[in-house]
DNA sequence: TCAAGTACAGTGTGTTACACAGTATGCATG
DNA sequence: CATGCATACTGTGTAACACACTGTACTTGA
């Protein structure tokens, strides 16, 4: 049933944080293959299929702003951070942070004599 | 319609780090009520309603095991770690510090050529 | 004695968003 | 012209949280 909670626990815990890694790719203008390497070599693997729908939703939100345009014989869509955007990034940052901070509080007590 | 998108990442955000933080409050013997009180307390608000499943769900995959006990003249349900749990622990935070990594390497990316 | 509050535990439903697998196009090159 | 890569997108199943709700036992006070 279940042989690798650990898996599932594992992508749930990165979930959240995919959304504040493109935000924060995204102060630099990429379109979305880079943008995924980019994210790769950093450690952050995402998938296609994730991605995309993330990137219009962030650009719906008003996050990001993308735009069409050709470079190297290719039509790409880049995507830029908006102001908006920034602020929010901002915002996530100092939850991500507090998030942070609350772990290593709890991490600090004691575990007490349990076996 | 979308208000406080914020609001919205801020939630997804905090997702997967709540089992990070139960899992680690319970290297010491709590029940819920405590234990909800407890990560409270260190900012981590958690709702009943995703305290109990998310404890079952984990006593499930055997990551913690539960224990009916009375105590003060009432029956509580005591949770503890498991030796599986821990090493799940392990492994998440682990995670969450690769994470953490990832994320400040996308920080320290230049946003333009500037500066 | 009864009402209300709080400690404590649980359930049910809607919604959100990811993972996965698939589609589609253009370009390069053997 | 077949294969592969660069590039973008869609559809479906599923997991899990938030929210609102139910329910019990104990305590306090009028």
């Amino acid at each position: 049933m279940n042989p690798e909670p650990f898996e599932n626990l594992r992508l749930e815990l990165r979930r959240g944080c995919l959304v504040l890694a493109v935000l924060a790719a995204l102060r630099r203008e990429q379109y979305g293959y880079t943008l995924r390497k980019t994210l790769s070599e950093h450690g952050l693997e995402i998938d296609e299929g994730t991605l995309y729908p993330l990137l219009r939703r962030l650009e719906t939100q008003g996050l990001l702003a993308s735009q069409w345009r050709e470079e190297e014989k290719r039509k790409k869509r880049f995507y830029l951070l908006s102001s908006e955007g920034a602020l929010v990034l901002d915002q996530l940052l100092a939850e991500w942070r507090s998030i942070d901070a609350s772990i290593h509080q709890v991490l600090k007590e004691q575990a007490h004599g349990n076996d």
